[in-house]
DNA sequence: GAAATTCCTACCATTTTAGTAGTATAATCA
DNA sequence: TGATTATACTACTAAAATGGTAGGAATTTC
């Protein structure tokens, strides 16, 4: 049960982002190059992130990424979302009704108790919270 | 971030052990049965469960598995442990030292944090808990 | 000694992960 | 207007993990 590079390399960018802000856009490049992740692997990371709506872009000369709000308005459980996917730890709490075998299910609840559990934590930190 | 068949079909066993307790032997072609899970395959995981100590088996006719403790003696945590391996969200909280980055890491509080609450909650019910 | 059962090890197809690669599009500046 | 710098998009791929199968050995009972 482990969480994907891209879920914890994004989690880096948005530290990244945050950090370094001077107003200015901030190239991959220069990410890339802070945290180590190859040019290539990051875009599509930093597309994730993109196309859910947390960076503002600019092509260009001096363009790059900037975060569109401020980080104690980026809840860590949707920037994880986002680029990992559904975090529920077993299918069936996303999908509901698959499982035949679910109303008389001895487990249901107990996994329904974990995905609580691990969403309230993710969504109770805040990038600021992380930068801290 | 999700709990294999492994973990999951291993509850289902401790749960079927628990549940037609008679004193008896249980074999696992009638576990498999009821489980819906192949004799081969459950026979892996039985074999992950058995060799912690969690079961005691007979071979040969009316030969099977059955709890070696009582239903409230077994965390689910231990279970998927077990079956599971390593259930830390990331690798860096069980190969401590092994990122050279971790020292200035502003993620690592974050993910041990993450990981405390899956333990704590996972660690909080025990086999009798979901039999109820 | 046949039948029923667990025990052990090797193999394998599919899916997921963690990237690479190439090209198109847009903005800037000389 | 064209060279340069940057993002945007789509396709491909090697390696690892997942979810099994398969075959036979060992043990117990009848």
């Amino acid at each position: 049960m482990k969480i994907s590079t891209k879920g914890r390399y994004a989690l880096r960018v948005m530290i990244d982002l945050a950090s370094n802000d001077n107003g200015k856009y901030i190239s991959l490049k220069d990410i890339a190059k802070r945290q180590q992740i190859s040019n290539k692997y990051l875009e599509q990371i930093i597309s994730l992130l993109n196309k859910a709506g947390y960076l503002e872009t600019a092509r260009g000369q001096a363009g790059g990424y900037k975060l569109s709000k401020e980080p104690k308005e980026y809840l860590v459980g949707d920037i994880l979302r986002v680029t990992e996917g559904d975090l529920s730890p077993i299918y069936c709490l996303t999908e509901e009704g698959k499982c035949l075998r679910q109303k008389n299910c001895k487990t249901y609840s107990f996994w329904k108790g974990l995905d609580d559990v691990i969403n309230e934590y993710i969504n109770s930190k805040t990038l600021e919270d992380l930068i801290k």
